[in-house]
DNA sequence: TATTGTTATACTCTATAACTATA
DNA sequence: TATAGTTATAGAGTATAACAATA
């Protein structure tokens, strides 16, 4: 049986700024992420939250901004772009008027399909060429960084 | 089918749309971290740049750019946003004038080592908080992503 | 008064295009 | 000509402050 990875190198060098490192690979990979957009689509804030809308339904803005962590004013602006697009539209909630429930049209259900295979295509080729080992660390860091994302 | 040490779980489950969770779960710590700014301080591209120079010593516009990804323009209003500041100083390669290194002043490296340790401490508390394999995973996922987003 | 959402304004980050200076 | 870097301009994304509408 082959040793397990964290027995390859010394945890104490793995743990050294393990913050550190984790902040600086995820920023990395965000801006590879985001220089993969295809040209004239929506951004990767936009197209988040559209796909967002497109898998769990209508929702509120205040829902949208707190899933991602940014003020209510901000969401406003990025709903307004997907609004502008023809991709979302707003509906006064009938049981309260204040709220603002939000949800894709026709046009933006196709392209929350279309645009995540072009942009996760290059993501999809690098994931297949790993080990399943590797992708099964993937997967449980994954799942770590939501939750820790949501703290 | 190969047996391989995936059978403990179902391989489809793992790698149902990997790429998607990767991407959502990175883009929602990545704004997560940008949200811990401090106030009055640099932005994250800013900062990554100026604990680059910090930790590996002076480097060129063009090593800058492509270690994060980012067009020689955009690094070089990056680094304008440092050197105004006081925080990063230009120096004319004296064997190539065409080149320019960018190091850190010693302001620079103050503010280097104090907004790292404050950015990073409530991520520091969430990894401490984990188990020790789920360190390991978030170390093993960690040098990959960072080798993703290199290639 | 409290909650929900919007608009106004400004800053960071990023890109492309056009430019200067050096090799 | 080719390489290294800068400036001009534009757009996405985000924040705070001030505002309106509804509960």
């Amino acid at each position: 049986m082959e040793k397990d990875a964290t027995e390859e190198q010394p945890v104490e060098a793995q743990e050294a700024d393990l913050g550190g490192l984790v902040r600086s690979a995820v920023g990395r990979l965000y801006r590879r992420f985001r220089s993969e957009r295809p040209e004239g689509s929506l951004g990767d804030a936009a197209l988040a939250v559209l796909t967002r809308l497109h898998k769990h339904g209508p929702q509120t803005l205040t829902e949208l901004s707190e899933h991602d962590r940014v003020s209510p004013a901000s969401m406003s602006q990025i709903v307004n772009r997907l609004t502008s697009a023809g991709y979302a539209v707003r509906t006064r909630d009938p049981e309260d008027g204040r709220k603002v429930l939000f949800s894709t049209t026709a046009e933006g259900d196709e392209l929350a399909g279309a645009a995540r295979a072009q942009r996760n295509a290059w993501l999809d080729d690098r994931l297949r060429a790993l080990s399943a080992e590797d992708r099964a660390a993937i997967a449980r860091a994954t799942a770590l960084f939501s939750s820790i994302a949501d703290s």
